[in-house]
DNA sequence: GACTCCGATCTTTTT
DNA sequence: GATCGGAGTC
């Protein structure tokens, strides 16, 4: 066991410490998953347990494979039969074998959370509510926090709390809502993300010789990043533990960033109360980050009341100060960061993958991307849509979950009319609402449609049938691969994507083969015993973007990544750009009106710090897009957080400091003694044009490249690109006085001027 | 039922 | 600025 030496005192003390409950708080870049993974292996091979006795719970599957694969190079083989997993997926496998005592049988179909909306969508509609009022995202937020915090529909509905909760915000029926929708779910044999918990719980509630059966597998449980989790998931973990009490959760409460998604610190700022004989072990020692670093991320997280002590610190050395960059717009700012990415690679031979930019909302990278772009810094962005969010695999695998549950009403309603087969919403309507009405499954319906539809939509219906019943053929007796590839086929979906030659079309082929490709490469792994197409379905449905993403390319030394801070959990960079340091952006307007939590904020801000090993870089900029419209911006406060001693201004641009050591006159310096913003705020004049008297929008057909023309609200300007053609055709416009601009044509009125 | 146009909407998102 | 969805038209 010579790794043990490896490590230092409090992470030996964290991994050789297996019996009874133990926390192991991790400060950012204190080697947790090293210790995780040792502890595991030291359970294996230091204490003999069998690995099928041991449960670890994480929250991607990222996590869980890139521990199994470390675990796999200590122990060797044995790793495989460890039950690591996220949540959500160790939950399904349980339910999958113990559903039927919950009434759902063991093949139900995982709705993800765009199916969750539809459903809550269509059944706004049909109960004629006021979808402006009802809208899904709210609704979906309202169950899901419901169902987090382990509230069933029945008790939703008795509670007066939440009914005079719902009124107070014009949301009566919001618990008729959530009971129908339930009730659909069940129909469709679904369950939902949280149904995967929700459900959980409930089994080893109601059934206690279930719950004892696991209780007797699971002699070990461990937990990573505990700060993120549930109520739901919190009990689960305490029931499954409950007998031996062998459950050891690590996390960072400086880190927990999700509340929005239903985690609540509290389970680990509280989790000692719940457990005296709790050993708690603090792994304080930071090796990722330079002094500078580590201390000023100390002094932001100081200000936050709810956390547990601890001191982070580092033997590594001071390191460079905190680079302040301020912009005046928000593409002066990509141009300054791209362009200090730039020198620092020549000056300190950065590799371009060592850097990475983060920013709080997704929308922040377009101006980034475009300034990295004009430099020819190549960069590749983490996260967005993910591919089995696309819309055309998820068509493709409608049509294949469809075919095995032909109850799944979201992926009927997905694919019923694609390609068009003249069956339109009104049909479809009138089918689930027959199917309802009358305590029909909706199978039963639509192999009968005629009593609810015209003869017309009747016809079409037994065709598209006929066509599922012969898809269902195929899935049972060829594999996966076999079966989806018919079924793209067949069901028309392939040629008409071959048939779109436009660049989206062609690359959503692609798509369609790169599902293909996969599903093939599932059949053709021996691990895979099942090879069924239904064996297929239940691991997909669980993925997600982040693990698609790494197969999708190899990750690329030459290349800066751009990503959300929530994205960034867990990595780090040696250099760390975060970028729009500005107030109402981050921290986020929205957060801080309907939460009032500018803690979580804070852990945000502390999260984004913590991910820099050498450098950090901050920027902000005065003036900013959003939606279209220029704001004046002012810096974040989270800037004057941060002890001033390690910030430096970048002084390479002149036009930058004028406003930041002006005398103090307003603000209070809030306990350090120099204050980098204090004074005066003058907000800049946002600049108007007013269009010249004869303006009259010019047909652009003929607009090229060097033309000078007007625009009603962005003035004078200078066309410098023109892009695609067809409907889509656009003109990026370098104007006076508002920068660069991308204007779509069809839209935009343009003067062009006698040049 | 399919298509077009214009107005409303817009945090973060491991599953 | 980009995208989604409702209303209006064919």
């Amino acid at each position: 066991m010579e790794y043990l030496n490896s490590l230092n005192e409090p992470q030996k003390a964290a991994v050789i410490n297996s019996d009874g409950p133990s926390m192991i708080i991790a400060g950012a870049g204190s080697g947790k998953t090293r210790v995780l993974t040792y502890r595991i292996a030291y359970l294996i091979d230091a204490k003999g347990v069998d690995p099928f006795r041991i449960l670890a719970l994480t929250f991607t599957n990222k996590a869980a494979s890139e521990m199994r694969d470390r675990i796999g190079t200590v122990v060797g083989n044995e790793a495989r039969s460890i039950w690591m997993g996220t949540f959500h997926s160790i939950f399904a496998r349980i339910l999958r074998f113990e559903s039927e005592r919950l009434g759902y049988p063991g093949n139900f179909t995982i709705y993800d959370t765009d199916d969750s909306k539809s459903l809550l969508k269509s059944i706004v509609k049909e109960r004629a509510l006021d979808d402006k009022l009802y809208k899904p995202n709210i609704v979906y937020n309202r169950i899901s926090a419901a169902k987090n915090r382990l509230i069933s529909w029945q008790e939703y509905n008795n509670n007066p709390i939440y009914a005079a909760d719902d009124a107070q915000n014009q949301r009566p029926e919001i618990g008729t809502i959530y009971k129908i929708y339930q009730d659909r779910c069940y129909k469709a044999n679904a369950m939902d993300f949280d149904d995967l918990l929700f459900n959980t719980y409930a089994l080893f509630k109601q059934h206690t010789d279930i719950l004892n059966k696991y209780q007797q597998r699971f002699h070990y449980v461990m937990v990573d990043e505990f700060q993120d989790t549930n109520l739901a998931q919190y009990l689960i973990v305490k029931m499954l533990s409950n007998v031996r009490e062998n459950i050891c959760v690590v996390g960072d409460d400086a880190q927990s960033i999700y509340s929005f998604r239903g985690a609540d610190i509290h389970n680990i700022l509280n989790f000692e109360k719940h457990f005296p004989d709790l050993k708690v072990f603090k792994l304080e020692q930071n090796y990722r980050s330079t002094k500078t670093i580590v201390n000023a991320a100390n002094s932001i997280i100081l200000k936050n009341k709810a956390q547990l002590q601890k001191n982070v610190w580092t033997s590594n050395i001071e390191g460079d100060l905190i680079e302040l960059i301020k912009a005046n717009s928000d593409s002066e700012e990509g141009k300054l960061v791209a362009s200090t990415i730039f020198e620092e690679k020549v000056n300190k031979q950065m590799q371009l993958g060592e850097v990475a930019i983060l920013y709080r909302t997704n929308s922040q990278s377009r101006s980034i991307e475009d300034a990295l772009r004009r430099m020819n810094i190549k960069y590749k962005i983490v996260g967005g849509l993910s591919f089995y969010q696309r819309k055309e695999i998820k068509d493709i695998l409608a049509y294949l979950r469809f075919s095995l549950n032909n109850n799944d009403e979201q992926s009927f309603r997905r694919i019923i009319n694609l390609p068009k087969r003249g069956i339109g919403t009104t049909s479809v309507d009138k089918l689930i609402v027959g199917a309802n009405q009358n305590n029909l499954s909706l199978w039963e319906v639509i192999n009968n449609p005629k009593p609810y539809v015209g003869a017309r939509a009747a016809t079409a219906i037994d065709k598209f049938v006929a066509m599922i019943k012969s898809f269902a053929l195929e899935a049972t007796r060829k594999d996966a691969f076999e079966a989806a590839s018919v079924v793209a086929k067949r069901s028309g979906i392939l040629k008409e994507l071959y048939e779109d030659k436009t660049v989206e079309g062609v690359n959503r082929y692609e798509n369609v083969q790169e599902l293909l490709n996969a599903i093939k490469e599932y059949v053709d792994a021996e691990e895979n015993e099942d090879k069924s197409l239904n064996s297929f379905l239940q691991e997909v449905s669980l993925l997600t973007g982040v693990d698609s993403a790494d197969k999708e390319k190899a990750d690329d030394d030459e290349q800066v990544t751009l990503m959300t801070i929530h994205m960034a959990k867990g990595l780090e960079y040696r250099h760390v750009y975060v970028v729009g340091m500005e107030e109402d952006l981050f921290p986020s307007q929205m957060m801080l009106s309907s939460r009032a939590d500018l803690e979580e904020e804070r852990r945000l801000f502390y999260v984004a710090v913590t991910r820099s090993k050498e450098k950090l870089f901050l920027s902000y900029a005065t003036s900013r897009y959003r939606y279209g419209r220029l704001n004046n911006c002012e810096p974040s406060r989270f800037l004057e957080e941060i002890d001033p001693t390690f910030i430096r201004v970048n002084q390479k641009f002149s036009n930058f400091t004028e406003r930041l050591y002006q005398p103090s006159t307003s603000r209070s310096t809030s306990g350090y003694s120099s204050n980098l913003f204090s004074g005066t705020r003058k907000t800049q004049e946002v600049k108007k044009h007013v269009p010249s008297e004869n303006f009259e929008p010019s047909d652009t057909t003929n607009l090229t490249r060097g033309m000078r023309v007007e625009h009603p609200k962005f003035g004078f300007g200078k066309v410098v690109k023109m892009d695609t053609e067809g409907a889509n055709r656009k003109a990026k416009v370098e104007f006076d006085n508002f920068g660069e601009k991308t204007l779509l044509l069809s839209f935009a009125k343009l003067k062009i001027l006698d040049n």
